[in-house]
DNA sequence: TTGTAGGCGTTATCAA
DNA sequence: TTGATAACGCCTACAA
């Protein structure tokens, strides 16, 4: 292993020299610094992460806290995970990936042994356990999602009111007034998942200020279930000429399940689906959709964490940032005007 | 912060002794032992993370290095993932996150720095320039995937050959003749990626020694994509009675496209898919499916490395060890008899 | 069975 | 602008 030290004797300089070039913190001479940067390239050294961890208390990594559960949608998690790492990197720190299983006992080791500086979590609840843990221990983190209470954190997450909105908005433009909301399994519900009932009453509220009449119905995505929500909505309300679907597994079924049913898409009925732009891009006819990127939620919830963990290591108390990103409309090919009452 | 120093003062022994009671690295009293424990218990402590890893030379993180690519389905990747940390943290190690997109300066830059001990990487290429990289470092790895230079790290992978000749060998005993193999993208041929060429080579094989007519062609997963393919598949053989899918996103439009066609499942054709059963399980009809454990293969390649780093650590060379795990077939509701001759 | 002490590689303070 | 040097917290060989 290269240490410091190999480095100053090899650049015929101090090992302190040689850490102040690296970091940056102090006034060197052009001809040192090159000297010294020649050395550390020709060696090969690379800080040792222990020591520096030790020495500076702060590892310079992030942990992030992943759900195990698989009902939300995976790929997006996914890409949140990818933009945490990419985006961390640029600031300098790693990441760590922590599973939600560990629980509250997980975010107390993960600060108590200083192996991150900072946590972010994703999937959080309303009423989350590892808040107040956080709060107790002054560990820095952001969340991905809403809670009650996040005094001492920060928070970052799509405006699911705002997308809900934007979909009434648009099927009410298009002159349809009987919509179907195809929701989440009634789990997701239950727990009170932040985006699914926030979707869900920007949805309801823009309805109602628009006169659509609608009706929400939860869905486990699978074939099966949705053919028994769809039969309902038929059943129920003859008249619907609009879908709103925020549950990935049952946008196939139920385009198949229309089709089968003698409705033609968007001549019949519209439908819009609150998802991926890749996905939405991956059906005939390719859905108008409302989307946030998951890319940016990544990068925001990283810069908060950055922002937090430099202003408090420079003694100040960090500002409880709360960010809430805009989703947008792409309208393709499901969604058109209303058909003319028979 | 508390030390391993607050703790020997509050059970009244030697900071070493506090040490070894935890390590379990010599023999203690059962009186100091409970002691040492309830102070640790008592004042919550966790051993600093940097000092440990300075003092004992081990970080105890195993790295992890994801493609940033999306071809690769995705919810796959990140069962891969989770089990990989679900299986780290029980053998006592975290899991750093890092992007393919490093390339071989990461695998450097983690090996180097002592930031983890060894690494598991994914989306490996038959000719990977990060293993040479590993090599020259001496650091300990397992791919997930098979290279063509493997020497001085571990492999486990799905047992891609057998996954084809199940499919093979399942349609060949319902009596079908004549089979089209839908594949992923042909950039995925392209990339020589080994998932998709071993699966292909396994199902020819055993095809040609069950007398099977086959063809192979890709797709690249949409349904203008899907449709197109089908219908050439269609045009060239006409006698068609068995599809073989390996391709996510192929499935849905497949089943739709089949039954638009005016052609039953699994009455008229027989489907069988190399998925995840979660998938395979959410369409109607339900597919019989080809599927390999992602959880395993992530258990798996944790207790690869694992056992690298403790034979290594013991002054010994580790065994590469290849590991090829054994795929199910799942049979549903998609495969039947291969329909009498008109 | 337990304690003492040196060292792990960096950072940062204090001098020069 | 640069150099010594004392922490940082833990592990482990050596002593007792």
């Amino acid at each position: 292993m290269v240490t410091i030290a190999d480095v100053a004797r090899h650049a015929g300089v101090s090992s302190s020299t040689v850490s102040y070039v690296l970091s940056g913190k102090r006034a060197i001479s052009e001809e040192t610094r090159r000297r010294v940067r020649s050395s550390v390239q020709v060696l090969g050294y690379h800080p040792n992460a222990g020591a520096r961890a030790l020495a500076a208390r702060r590892s310079h990594i992030i942990a992030l806290m992943v759900p195990l559960r698989t009902d939300v949608y995976v790929p997006v998690m996914m890409e949140i995970a990818i933009a945490v790492t990419t985006a961390a990197r640029q600031h300098g720190y790693d990441v760590l990936l922590i599973t939600n299983d560990e629980g509250p006992d997980g975010v107390r080791r993960i600060a108590a042994s200083g192996l991150a500086d900072g946590l972010i979590l994703m999937d959080v609840e309303l009423d989350d356990e590892r808040i107040p843990v956080l709060r107790a221990q002054g560990t820095q983190a952001t969340l991905i999602g809403l809670a009650d209470d996040a005094r001492g954190v920060s928070c970052v997450d799509h405006d699911f009111v705002a997308a809900g909105a934007l979909c009434a908005d648009h099927l009410a433009d298009l002159g349809h007034r009987e919509i179907a909301f195809i929701g989440y399994g009634s789990g997701v519900y239950h727990r009170h998942a932040g985006y699914a009932e926030r979707t869900l009453a920007g949805f309801r509220d823009r309805a109602g200020q628009r006169g659509l009449r609608f009706l929400h119905r939860t869905c486990e995505g699978t074939y099966e279930s949705t053919a028994g929500t769809l039969a309902r909505v038929l059943a129920d309300r003859p008249g619907t000429t609009g879908f709103v679907v925020q549950n990935e597994g049952a946008i196939g079924p139920l385009l198949t399940l229309l089709r089968t049913s003698g409705r033609t898409v968007p001549e019949d009925v519209s439908v819009i689906a609150l998802c991926q732009d890749q996905l939405a891009e991956q059906f005939a006819p390719r859905l108008t959709a409302v989307t946030g990127s998951a890319q940016e939620l990544g990068r925001v919830a990283v810069e908060q964490i950055v922002g937090r963990l430099a202003t408090s290591s420079d003694g100040g108390r960090p500002d409880d940032d709360r960010a809430l990103l805009t989703p947008a409309l792409t309208v393709r090919e499901s969604t058109g005007p209303a058909p003319l009452l028979p």
